[in-house]
DNA sequence: ATTTATGTTGAAAGCGCTTTCATTCTTACC
DNA sequence: GGTAAGAATGAAAGCGCTTTCAACATAAAT
């Protein structure tokens, strides 16, 4: 391994005046910087990463906890975190907690102990007070899809309610009256959200939520698929149904299915995320776009600005779902 | 930030006798660990990981490349070595190449630089005789679903022929005679592969392959819906169609219902892979199962077994693909 | 020509650990 | 009781870099 000091030698400086010309410094003259460039391209030399984040606690590393790493969701929201990073010469070490609480904390205290200059981080089984007073430590760290009044800086959060809104408006403009609709766990936030976006289309039309017409399920396609069971056996009737997430619509559609219900002409469905696979899906489902993407990718600069001092672009915290119409959804 | 001197001092020992307590070095009396370990308890102390790397050079760190972060294949792949590595203190560092050879060269730089202490590879821009001389560097890798004869111990890799005869096999079983077959790009290693066992399956029935009833698409969708448009179009009929993976079989079930057909009834579709997503479809697709988190498991055996001298796991290169039979294929 | 500000350089002290080496302390054995 | 072998410990030298500090050189200002 070519070190810093077989650069100096050959180059004829200091270790100092190599040390500069790597890292950019100012004041180093035309003269030294060329010659030490010269032999650091004789030598192949290769900087010691690792050497470097010792001497100036500085890692270039940033620490991704995600709940799974598998599903549509991650790839996405990873891809945009990664090539932000390498191209300012960063990179990511990427964990994953299983979705409850002790492992992701210990997952945190993992990328914490590998230098992490900053984290990014995709979870909700942990407490917001376990966050508020993480933000009290000296690692910085963004939180995807979750909203902190405490920590509003911090948090790069969709606009669930509007969401949910959009999907149910959709349905309404179309004139379906008796919608149902498929949640998530209440316990989470963004399921929530989502359904009292749904309540708030269906007030904006004089129509009453209808604890018949609402099955709660666990964002997994197989509890869609009970979810549209249910329902349909309910005593009341439907004509569209809004799904709090893509698995879960997709699991509705299959379950339309064995009821022998033409998707959309019976009943028109909605999802929700526009995971990659809602194209692949016969059908085509409609659903309202996260761009998971963008918000990861925006939650990788604030990092650069705030603990890099690196990139001027402005930062927004909230951001906007869009209606995606495909081929689930038509007009009663 | 505590260090190792304050634990030491706390404790009444040296820095060497921390830092044996903390590596589990043998020749330690219980009476020094006790009380190392009570003033580690005390201050909370957490070892500088970058400071260790340094010192012992070693990074407890594994880079993985993969050439696209999203699509369906690397969640499960990731996840999988993830929890491999977590569970004995590892971690793993991610980055994606962008299917060029330039960037994957980049990318594994990038990666060595970081002093991973060995690689995980799924890449193909790269060239063999690339991988060939990196393998004489001083960072061991494994590489998924590649197979180079020079590095047999290196390469973790489906049996991609028996995948593609398996595929065949179960259709002509089905009483098929006129089969097409929509391949990847024939270029890719595991695309040739694949046809050769539709190929091999066709001779075992006494069957010629037919170039009317073949398609080289690029394993998108896209080219699965127009790769079944001009195979219906060609002068050929058949009623089955064996494709090179899942997404193109996707793609060419929404083809076939362009043309009105219903699939099983009017024309069989197996796919390739088992991508998480194959369920949602409807029918539900008759696929292959590529095992690839069991496969990433075992190339990060295989590294803890070699490098890190874990692991007494008998370690395995070729791994079999089974027959995952749904909806989407019937008998005639 | 003298002062002042600014640019350029190298020596040396770390960053927080691991690891070698030498030293001291035990234990076992003849 | 003396010796040898082994166990337990600490001092000190790195790992490959960054960063302060002081020294010196140069240019600009008086």
């Amino acid at each position: 391994m070519t070190t810093i000091y077989q650069v100096s030698e050959l180059a004829g400086v200091s270790l100092s005046s190599v040390s500069r010309v790597m890292n950019n410094h100012q004041h180093v003259s035309e003269n030294t910087k060329n010659k030490v460039l010269a032999a650091m391209e004789q030598l192949d030399y290769r900087p010691n990463e690792t050497a470097r984040s010792l001497a100036s606690s500085c890692s270039n590393c940033i620490g991704i906890l995600v709940s799974e790493l598998h599903g549509p969701f991650y790839g996405d929201m990873l891809s945009g975190i990664e090539s932000e990073l390498r191209a300012v010469g960063k990179h990511s070490i990427i964990a994953a907690g299983h979705s409850d609480e002790s492992s992701e904390i210990e997952a945190i205290r993992f990328l914490i102990d590998r230098n992490c200059d900053a984290l990014i981080l995709l979870v909700d089984a942990v407490s917001d007070d376990y966050l508020i007073n993480l933000s009290k430590g000296s690692t910085p760290f963004a939180l995807i899809n979750r909203q902190i009044p405490e920590l509003t800086e911090n948090c790069f959060y969709l606009d669930n309610k509007l969401g949910g809104y959009l999907a149910t408006k959709h349905l309404l403009d179309q004139g379906h009256r008796e919608i149902a609709y498929i949640s998530g766990p209440i316990s989470k936030q963004d399921a929530n959200e989502r359904l009292i976006g749904h309540k708030n289309a269906l007030t904006e039309f004089n129509l009453e939520f209808n604890n018949d017409l609402f099955f709660e399920g666990d964002f997994l396609t197989k509890s869609g698929q009970i979810g549209i069971k249910k329902l349909l056996e309910g005593k009341q009737k439907f004509t569209a149904l809004s799904c709090a997430n893509d698995e879960m619509a997709s699991g509705a559609m299959r379950g339309a299915r064995d009821f022998n219900l033409d998707i959309p002409a019976d009943c028109s469905i909605m999802g929700f995320d526009n995971a990659f696979f809602t194209e692949y899906l016969y059908p085509q489902l409609s659903t309202i776009d996260y761009p998971i993407k963008n918000m990861a990718q925006m939650a990788t600069h604030w990092i650069l600005k705030n603990v890099y001092k690196k990139s001027n672009l402005t930062i927004e915290n909230l951001f906007t779902p869009t209606l995606i119409l495909r081929e689930s959804t038509t007009s009663i």
